[in-house]
RNA sequence: GGAGGGAUGGCUGAGUGGUCGAAAGCGCGCGACUCGAAAUCGUGUUCAGGGCAACCUGACGAGGGUUCGACUCCCUCUCCCUCCGCCA
């Protein structure tokens, strides 16, 4: 959410940021609902001020004189009126509100303009493995190995809930270990586990609301969302606390579960691990100082690497143009990892820097220093990483002739020292 | 699920119908004292909307009601705490 006074003042700029996001409000309406609310609170204003003038003076007044009877009569009469106005004004905050939380947040400057055709690979790292036999794509790796079991996924649940077995549900949970060891540990994030159930309130308040309705699980009994990513909860964490300057920034790390509808995605991407609607993340969340927040974002950034380089998986960071960044950022870099078998990048973070846009809809603020007020923080977060797809890339750059898996020499201490996943 | 207690400023916590936006304490800002610091003393310090400003208006969990007037009385809801029941 921007301030309406900040969307008056930069007019120009919102608009080309709506056209550039790919979003559709009207802002025009917004501005002009704005001006009838400072219009109707103003006439509100003069009423309830005269009603206590009146309200004071009756204290003083002898009960038996006309003046009495006259000002309380008087009194009522503007109660009445005054009543009828605070409704229209309550109507116009609460619609002004609502479209508010479709503005999107700007990009910045050095962010490109156009779709995901102008995005800007900003890094390349790793040698992709060369290979002296043709590799083996995820999904005959897995069946080779019997790491994943998708159709009993689906006996469960239904299909893309894929229930991993075995050594593969023993790689996944290593995976998860070693990536929440390595942010606290090395990163010094502070680990949370949050619950896995959001209020309506939570994801309005880091935006996936109203957006995203139909791309998340919804248990209507309880008004609960399962979570689509970690982001909200930890997030909402901190939603209306004043956080003292000194403790910033704030870094947390936590493992959930994420379940997405994925809504209108099947065609693509949909064999194997590549989509599905429940998987693993570990997600990296900071809360900083405004002038921080985007030095913090480049950390981030590293932070979500190093667990590619440690893994030794080759893969390149993008800068995502104005029209493949989602609503609420004001900039975002996504890491794709080398898929060897199905020769693909595939997409294992995403890290954005929000600015004010989440802290504004949450309520976050510090206590500033310099002029001891109250100001929004900054959020990032990013995925620190997503299971599913390192996963794939682990098993496909890792694989051998055989149709084997060699364990990474970081994961080898949570796979009880194992050296290798045999074929069966 | 049942019974009871609570929600007030950055924090703790008074306030039970009329200058109460709110005592007191803590914290924080400024000043004095000091070579400097601590301690002490003085002084200031809620947020939001409107206005160039003086100032006006609103907010004591949220929404509604009673009243000329509500932090104070009534109703509904949310959240927290305690006890009982049930349960992984």
């Amino acid at each position: 959410m921007l301030d309406i006074k900040f969307i008056k003042d930069n007019y120009n700029i919102i608009k080309e940021a709506v056209k550039n996001k790919k979003e559709n409000i009207d802002i025009d309406k917004l501005i002009e609902l704005d001006d009838k609310r400072i219009q109707l609170s103003k006439d509100v204003d003069t009423m309830r001020s005269e009603k206590n003038i009146l309200s004071r003076s009756i204290k003083e007044l002898n009960k038996d004189s006309d003046a009495f009877i006259r000002n309380i009569n008087e009194s009522k009469g503007l109660g009445e009126n005054i009543k009828d106005l605070e409704t229209k004004l309550r109507d116009i905050k609460d619609e002004i509100r609502k479209l508010s939380l479709w503005v999107p947040n700007i990009p910045h400057r050095s962010v490109p303009v156009g779709s995901a055709s102008s995005n800007i690979i900003v890094k390349e790292w790793g040698d992709k493995r060369e290979f002296d036999f043709v590799p083996k794509n995820h999904m005959e790796l897995i069946k080779n190995n019997h790491l994943v079991d998708f159709e009993r996924g689906s006996k469960i649940a239904g299909s893309h809930f894929p229930c991993y077995i075995g050594l593969g549900a023993r790689l996944e949970r290593a995976l998860i270990n070693f990536m929440l060891d390595y942010h606290t540990i090395k990163h010094n994030y502070t680990e949370m586990f949050p619950p896995f159930l959001n209020s309506k309130e939570t994801l309005t308040g880091t935006g996936q609301l109203p957006k995203l309705e139909d791309d998340m699980y919804y248990i209507e009994k309880d008004g609960l969302f399962l979570n689509p990513t970690a982001e909200p909860p930890v997030t909402n964490f901190h939603r209306n606390d004043i956080i003292d300057e000194e403790i910033l920034p704030i870094y947390y790390t936590a493992y959930t579960a994420c379940f997405r509808r994925e809504a209108g995605s099947y065609g693509k991407e949909t064999k194997g691990l590549k989509r599905v609607h429940q998987f693993n993340k570990v997600e990296l969340v900071k809360f900083t100082l405004p002038d921080d927040s985007y030095e913090e974002q480049e950390k981030l950034l590293g932070d979500a690497e190093d667990i590619l380089k440690a893994l030794n998986i080759p893969y390149k960071v993008m800068l995502l143009s104005t029209g493949d960044m989602t609503f609420a950022s004001s900039k975002t870099y996504d890491i794709e990892a080398y898929a060897p078998g199905s020769k693909e990048y595939l997409e294992v973070s995403s890290i954005s820097n929000f600015e004010d846009f989440q802290a504004r809809r949450m309520n976050i603020k510090f206590r500033s220093n310099q002029d001891n007020k109250v100001h929004y923080v900054h959020t990032i977060n990013g995925s620190g990483l997503a299971t599913p797809r390192t996963f794939i890339t682990i098993i496909e750059n890792y694989q051998q002739r055989d149709g084997s898996i060699k364990i990474p020499e970081v994961l080898k201490p949570y796979m009880g020292g194992m050296e290798i996943i045999e074929c069966i």
